[in-house]
DNA sequence: AATGAATGAGAGTTCATTCAT
DNA sequence: TATGAATGAACTCTCATTCAT
């Protein structure tokens, strides 16, 4: 009943506000790349003014590696749900449809996390060696005994995560020469039809 | 006689210093992005002055867009060799194995394309749109043809491009990642192995 | 008759807040001068909040200003003690020592007057002529008067003064110097008995 | 003859300029302290533009350690010169008169100095360390020596150096002081009698 | 064809102070 | 009396671009 209150009670001006600034973040940093953005622009678009957020934030990169930080785990959510006591093929397949879902959802944190890759991962390679790279080898694991067992047809297993990573993220990453090539119209059930097919016909016995 | 000496002597160093500056920009822009980088790095990789750089070019800006468009043609130079009176599994099998050995080869172009088409293509829409979206047009016309003779399995065309792209740039772009996650070995013979098998089960009729 | 008790209190409250406050800036101001001290070094330091810091002080300067008026008096004591029927040379010899143990116990309070000098003096320049030159003067007689009854040797009064000031206060204004050049072990010691020597021989008549 | 050129080249215009900064710095970091002098200020005294003056110096730091390290030569000079040929009584009273002279002449500097050692000398330290000390030890003995050879009254030599630092520089340090209690009137001659007399009457043997 | 010198516009950040409670 | 929240003004520094030669 008492229960512990938390340590750092953030008022709810707090909180929402610190919500305000990143959701203001995620679309300056996802458009604009980390160097390219502006406090100006991330000050405008939360609607707070720019020193109100060095109030909250004790610099722009303290923004930038909350957000990735916190973007983190949502991220790799998917791969983590792979259960090795489901069905191979579909739990892959479902792998593939998570992750096109998210590309979906969640474009602007897909633009956010390919930005920092492209740079060199200058604020997030701790993060990835420390938590991406652990998880990626106990699923790469994972599928390679899939695969002796008979279950999966045989292929590199890092090399078909970053298969699937490629081509679910591109339809989030490169949105506008996608959106050249196939004008205005939905284009992700055909990218998901298109993508079970592939990896279907990939890793199937 | 001797009048014309001069003129060819300045164009020779003329010629040699803009290529100078974009060898030198291509380095800077790839690594930093378009706002990351600056004059001074261009200038100090060229081993150029600062105002010399903009008396070939007339600003930051432009040096980018020459970029840009001087690698259109290279870029899109395999799909242009996609051979309608080749076989068509082996055709695009081959197209599969050149983009990724442009991604081995040409990494930093890869990474600049990636950058302008993340930040939504400010500078190359254009050129998407009046290069790009022809070519895409006639080569997905051409795999769909071959699809409806049987010759391949059907898939969406423009989404198997898609696909093609995204494998195998990733390798480039996100070379940050893949570096995390596979050491530093070299990765590129298996990523062949693995992506001609992915594309060939896929078109395989 | 409860009526009285909260006012009490409260007052009580005020002096204790006014003195953490004053004590802190004391310690502030004089490690970092006054341009370079901030009110938030001030509320870290009193265990106040900024805005209640500024609930007893209308600001930064009035902060510094109080800090300086207040001091003023303790300042002045060691001179203004200085006795006319008292015998010259154990006069002044006194007051050198006294001075200098002035500078051992409150070296913050020596620095900061020494910041404000420094600077040409722009708060207290006030408080220089009313209280300190009408000072200066009375003792600069006094000590003449005792020069020309032969109980002094002859010299300047007020360089004598400036002498005196000068030499004691070294030893905490110019700390960080005299412990580089001596080492961590106490100073106090040996600088008492030159300072002695000194004026004594320039004093005895 | 054919004198090798230094190095670096610096134009006439460089030279006049850095100079310009350097006399404008020094100007406003004596009467404002380090954190209290601003790059407008330095700009404004200068007459140059404020990013034209970062084009001359890596920033506000720079300039000031510049002009500290430039300075310090001077400013042990006089105590350099003390020559260990020479008559002790009349060596050490010529330092001092060159130290109160250096005082009359070049007051900002005296305060520049004093700045600095008043905060702790965060700058300096290791010039104190490199260069002072050492000359100190190295001075303080050869006074050690004299006093020992009788020649000199005995005192300890280091808390002599400082009681000689300190009545001189006192006169630029405190020089608002100084006015205020002395009114506008020439001080340094008098300064100088009184001083000369001190010294003499303390080391006399 | 080339460059040392200079700058306006703007970036991130700090800070004394005020607002609202 | 006290404080979280907020801000205008100012600060140091950066950078694409221009000037003058």
């Amino acid at each position: 009943m008492s229960d512990a209150q938390p340590v750092k009670k953030s008022s709810r001006i707090q909180l929402r506000n610190r919500n305000l600034i990143l959701e203001a973040a995620l679309e300056v940093f996802s458009k604009h790349g980390y160097r390219g953005a502006t406090l100006d622009q991330i000050a405008e678009a939360s609607g707070l003014s720019k020193p109100n957020i060095l109030y909250y934030f004790t610099g722009k990169k303290n923004i930038h590696v909350t957000l990735l930080n916190q973007l983190m785990d949502t991220w790799l959510a998917p791969l983590r749900a792979m259960n090795p006591e489901g069905e191979p093929l579909e739990e892959l397949l479902k792998y593939v449809h998570e992750k096109l879902e998210m590309a979906r959802e969640f474009p602007r944190e897909s633009r956010l996390f390919a930005n920092e890759i492209l740079q060199g991962a200058p604020r997030m390679r701790p993060h990835l060696e420390g938590a991406l790279r652990p998880l990626v080898d106990e699923k790469a694991g994972l599928i390679q005994d899939w695969m002796q067992m008979g279950k999966l047809a045989e292929t590199d297993p890092r090399h078909l995560i970053f298969s699937i990573w490629a081509t679910t993220q591109h339809y989030a990453d490169f949105e506008a020469q996608v959106q050249v090539l196939m004008g205005e119209k939905p284009v992700y059930d055909e990218a998901r039809k298109h993508l079970d097919r592939m990896f279907r016909r990939l890793l199937t016995p």
